[in-house]
RNA sequence: GUGGCCGUAGCUCAGUUGGUUAGAGCGCCAGGUUGUGAUCCUGGAUGUCGGGGGUUCGAAUCCCCUCGGUCACCCCA
């Protein structure tokens, strides 16, 4: 056998049939939860100017180091995207539609870093947006989207948490005192989370270094900076969320990678997942993204949820199985004319799932294919049936009587041969 | 991006201190049944041992590089 020439790319998949309708179905179950919210769905382009994404933050690791950059034959400098919100943000400001704008999206996005279970360079999201209002309600109404989503997908061992990074005035004042606390804590703050506070402090909090754990334990807390509007902002979100069931914890540590957030954030944590690669779903308040992308003053929030991690967590919940999608029926015929293609059109048109092989195999070929198939009936024509304008339906479900002689007779319990024109009724009444 | 572990047939894996032509199970194909799927029996095809280079009389086995996977970190979905 040749060997193949290529092998797909470092953290890409190819994702296969009976996967591939998985994740159709997970995308349509979501688009139904957002659809009936009023939320309208939105294809931007899967690549932009590199300064649509820059706007996300030069101190961001998804800007600073895992952006797929190239230049195209025009000597554009263009970048894959990272993420969905800075494109939708783009979209947003060059075309300026009424507010508020609700929308949804699905897609790949792309980030060059190195790959492992749940963490792939091309991955799936799906989420929404809203742009427009700063009314904390909608944060609420997104949080609940998703708690929906993961509700009717199955998934029970999801665990919301939420922050506030307050206003951008408030994380200012917060951030001075972070820096200058870690500065007076140097020796006992990791190589790294020393650097990493030179650029941005705050995610420092969200180290997972053992070595950090105590300096960030003592650090100032968020919270106590907030101001007056984004502190009532905050409260409205945990009234709604109580009002509306959905548990959740206040973790004042908690940060996000992306520096644009403001208010509230949220993430979902898959706890049947490993820690590391947990987070299945996230987002917040990013108030200053669309005027840096010259979309006038106007709030947003959004979040995203990762395709192939949600499609993990059910695997490790064993909930959200793969569905058999394949054919009901199977289609046999020995004879050398064109029964097989005007049968398998009958029974398609009839709306059967319907198959049949290729390449004039032998009968017991052909009804190997059918067993392994998965159909639970077989249709056969043969020289005698198609002589006498009839077919043969045979029931394929159950073993077949040892000793059972082969005959076009039908006398066997799950065989028999009727009318040509009475087929599909009789496919019909089987199967249901 | 940094570091650890791993890579033998379509799949799961065996292969002794380097030693003839690299194996098993499952799956696949064909026949036993020239018109019939489970099971059973018989036979068959797989592979540059991830790729390249080196050491050696001789490499799946040892060394280097590289590609891919996986885990941890960084970070994130």
């Amino acid at each position: 056998m040749a060997r193949a020439l290529f092998q797909s790319q470092s953290g890409t998949q190819d994702i296969f049939p009976s996967e591939a309708d998985r994740r159709r179905r997970l995308v349509d179950i979501f688009a139904e939860e957002v659809t009936k919210a009023g939320y309208g769905q939105v294809i931007p382009p899967m690549f932009e100017d590199v300064g649509v994404f820059q706007r996300l933050g030069e101190a961001s690791d998804v800007v600073s180091k895992e952006l797929y950059s190239f230049v195209d034959q025009g000597g554009r400098n263009l970048s894959l995207r990272p993420e969905f919100t800075a494109s939708v943000c783009r979209m947003f400001a060059q075309h300026r539609p009424l507010v508020p704008w609700k929308v949804w999206y699905t897609g790949p996005s792309f980030r060059q870093e190195r790959p492992q279970k749940g963490r792939y360079r091309q991955f799936d999201q799906i989420g929404a947006e809203v742009i427009g209002t700063d009314d904390p309600d909608v944060d609420i109404e997104l949080i609940a989207i998703c708690w929906r989503f993961y509700q009717q997908i199955g998934l029970k061992n999801v665990s919301l948490v939420i922050n506030s990074l307050g206003d951008f005035e408030d994380r200012a004042r917060y951030l001075e005192d972070l820096q200058s606390y870690f500065k007076a804590n140097a020796d006992q703050l990791s190589e790294q989370s020393l650097k990493t506070s030179e650029i941005n402090p705050l995610r420092v909090l969200d180290s997972k270094r053992p070595a950090d754990a105590d300096v960030i334990a003592k650090a100032p807390v968020l919270a106590d900076y907030l101001g007056e509007p984004a502190a009532m902002s905050f409260e409205r979100v945990k009234l709604g969320l109580t009002t509306l069931g959905i548990p959740f914890e206040v973790a004042p540590r908690l940060v996000r990678g992306l520096d644009y957030y403001g208010r509230t954030i949220f993430e979902f944590a898959a706890t049947s997942l490993d820690a590391a690669q947990n987070a299945v779903g996230g987002g917040g308040r990013y108030d200053g993204l669309v005027e840096a992308l010259g979309g006038g003053s106007q709030p947003g929030v959004g979040f995203a949820l990762g395709v192939d991690r949600i499609l993990l967590a059910c695997d490790a919940e064993g909930v959200f199985d793969a569905v058999d999608s394949g054919p009901q029926v199977w289609v046999v015929t020995t004879t050398q004319g064109t029964e097989a293609l005007e049968i398998v059109e009958e029974l398609q048109t009839a709306g059967f799932r319907a198959g049949r092989s290729f390449g004039g195999r032998s009968m017991k070929a052909q009804m190997k294919a059918a067993n392994r198939s998965g159909a639970d009936i077989a249709v056969i024509v043969g020289e005698s049936e198609a002589e006498s304008g009839s077919v043969s339906i045979r029931q394929l479900r159950t073993a077949p009587p040892s000793g059972e002689v082969s005959s076009p007779s039908g006398s066997a319990s799950q065989q028999t041969v009727i009318e040509r024109t009475a087929m599909v009724e009789k496919v019909r009444s089987l199967l249901s």
